[in-house]
DNA sequence: CTGAAAGCGCTTACAG
DNA sequence: CTGAAAGCGCTTACAG
């Protein structure tokens, strides 16, 4: 009770304090030596007394590792995020990490280095979509710093880790559904952003449905929906203004879903009589909207979570799956014309 | 072009290879004593070349300041956080500090130290509502460690900075909107947590338009919705079952609306038609919704962005606006019975 | 089981 | 304008 100092208490404060050198609390508090159980006991008490707490900075430059988690960003504001981040979160609390976070907002931010995360204060990267250029990849790849791609595919000539989502063969499938189940025939496709692999395999699972039923593909029923609400909206309603006969409408995403919603809604189309409509993702939203959303469910939270798991083998064991591609299934609600 | 180490150039890399001392480079490095222009020129080439980048922890270490900020979170899931955390992270990019983010799951965490963010591995602390308690105030105030409350005030006997929206007024004027311009007079009030001072505001809101208009308070017209769709969903089928007489539905919050909504659609009860109803935040869904909502505006964004520039007015000057109280306005769409 | 000491990569008086 | 040296708070061989 001697200690009136307003700074923190160091670990040398607890080692005079409980009589014994420094090396002995570290090694008590790292538990990585046997200490005598009076010494332990005494320590506690003191550590405890004293609310010491290891200096983070100090132990990472003795110890050349951060124990914390860097996560690179597009855009921090879409449904999208959340349960992302929540997966990531849980994962690095669990593991006693520590988890920093980083938008890259303007495109030269990608390849502007140091990027405000990377090996000066983190142990490894978590790199969503096309957060960062290949050259960037590439440059991080070369000093051997840990990385994990989300929700997209390491690029030419480097073999980064990935965790992904199954898109084609859920999408083929929902298409499929609208086909055989409800007759539909001339089906919309509101095509995501052109470089995110998501659109394109999505896209890809849109044509095998069609063909697989021998309805030919038409380049008119493609429209630009970017994964985003206020496109989609935009583009129904051209869509409608020009004519354009079509009975259903796979949206890309549940928010382009939702902007397809909207102008259809605002149309005087009834939506599942007139036009079935499919999205993709399954956000917190997709069971509210009305109708109640047909979708595809993708388990962001679970993407989250491997993700962060396999960062964390790439860190303590040099080893990762090349390749993690969790699965999605379909979720039939209302919009596609059942249950209703 | 010697250098062929894995490991990352120091300080003393570059210092060696410019021929000046560590010093030198380190004054050069963040520009707080001049620098002749011959050695500048040299060191910005070999910093380049040896893609140096100042270890974090180092820096930290030598000068006591972490140069991060952390974030305490309740739930990272909902809509309501992106906005927040986009507007923190944007004011913490530009000022040059790193962001370290936290959730606070279960109750027992607010109060179990060392939390996983605090002293040790930033420089201040953004709280979000009850992600921390009074104690945990307390502890963090006693060390003298910067903290800001975000939608939530300083508990008794401490002075810590908050941040927050103006709840009652808009409240007040909302359900005014529904009683002055729609006729309504028995309108369900769905509340929200208990222990949240928004919740806490905006029902005082409620009985204030009541009581303007001369219209008593009945408690049968209040039920829980606890910011939460699910919740307000089944809050709204009991009602409903109960057979209780309304006209109206000021929700609490947005969440809280797409429930009630969604249970009112399902009871075939036409909004607005029979039922008015208004949230409060103005959530990225809400102009999607069916019909889209009347509610009221809650700069969240904003939030966040002051919130993160007190807490770096609070570390850098020990200055900060005791409280910050964003305005919030009406946000007239049709769930109200107007535009349709 | 424990301690003395070197070292991690920086910054910053102090001296010139 | 520049350098030598101490120090930040830890960890970890090394020795006992």
């Amino acid at each position: 009770m001697t200690k009136t100092k307003s700074s923190a208490a160091t670990i040398r404060d607890v080692a005079r304090q409980a009589g014994v050198s420094v090396a002995t609390v570290s090694r008590y508090i790292n538990h990585n030596a046997p200490v005598s159980a009076e010494v332990a006991a005494r320590l506690e008490t003191v550590m405890v007394e004293l609310h010491y707490t290891p200096q983070a900075n100090a132990r990472s430059l003795a110890t050349h590792r951060t124990h914390t988690l860097g996560l690179l960003m597009v855009d921090i504001a879409g449904d999208f995020f959340p349960p992302l981040l929540s997966g990531i979160e849980a994962v690095t609390y669990e593991n006693g990490y520590d988890l920093l976070i980083s938008s890259i907002r303007e495109p030269e931010r990608r390849r502007t280095f140091p990027l405000p995360v990377g090996p000066h204060n983190t142990d490894g990267l978590l790199v969503f979509a096309d957060s960062l250029d290949a050259e960037g990849m590439q440059r991080f790849a070369a000093s051997h710093f840990p990385l994990v791609l989300i929700h997209r595919s390491s690029p030419e000539g480097l073999i980064i880790p990935c965790v992904t989502v199954e898109n084609k063969a859920a999408s083929c499938t929902i298409v499929e559904h609208l086909i055989e189940t409800h007759n539909r025939r001339r089906i919309l496709f509101l095509q995501g952003p052109g470089e995110q692999e998501d659109s394109q395999w999505r896209e890809l699972g849109y044509r095998e449905a069609l063909e697989k039923h021998n309805i030919p593909f038409d380049p008119a029923l493609v429209a630009p929906g970017n994964f985003d609400r206020v496109i989609a909206y935009h583009s129904m309603q051209q869509l409608l203004a020009r004519g354009v006969i079509f009975d259903a409408v796979f949206t890309g995403d549940d928010e382009a879903a939702v902007g397809a919603l909207m102008a259809l809604n605002e149309a005087g189309i009834t939506v599942p009589d007139a036009v079935s409509v499919a999205g993709f993702d399954d956000q917190r939203m997709a069971p509210f909207l009305t109708p109640p959303l047909t979708t595809v469910r993708a388990p962001t939270e679970e993407v989250g979570r491997v993700a962060a798991q396999q960062l964390l083998s790439l860190i303590r064991t040099g080893q990762a799956n090349p390749l993690t591609l969790l699965p999605t299934e379909i979720v039939i609600r209302c919009s596609c014309g059942c249950n209703s």
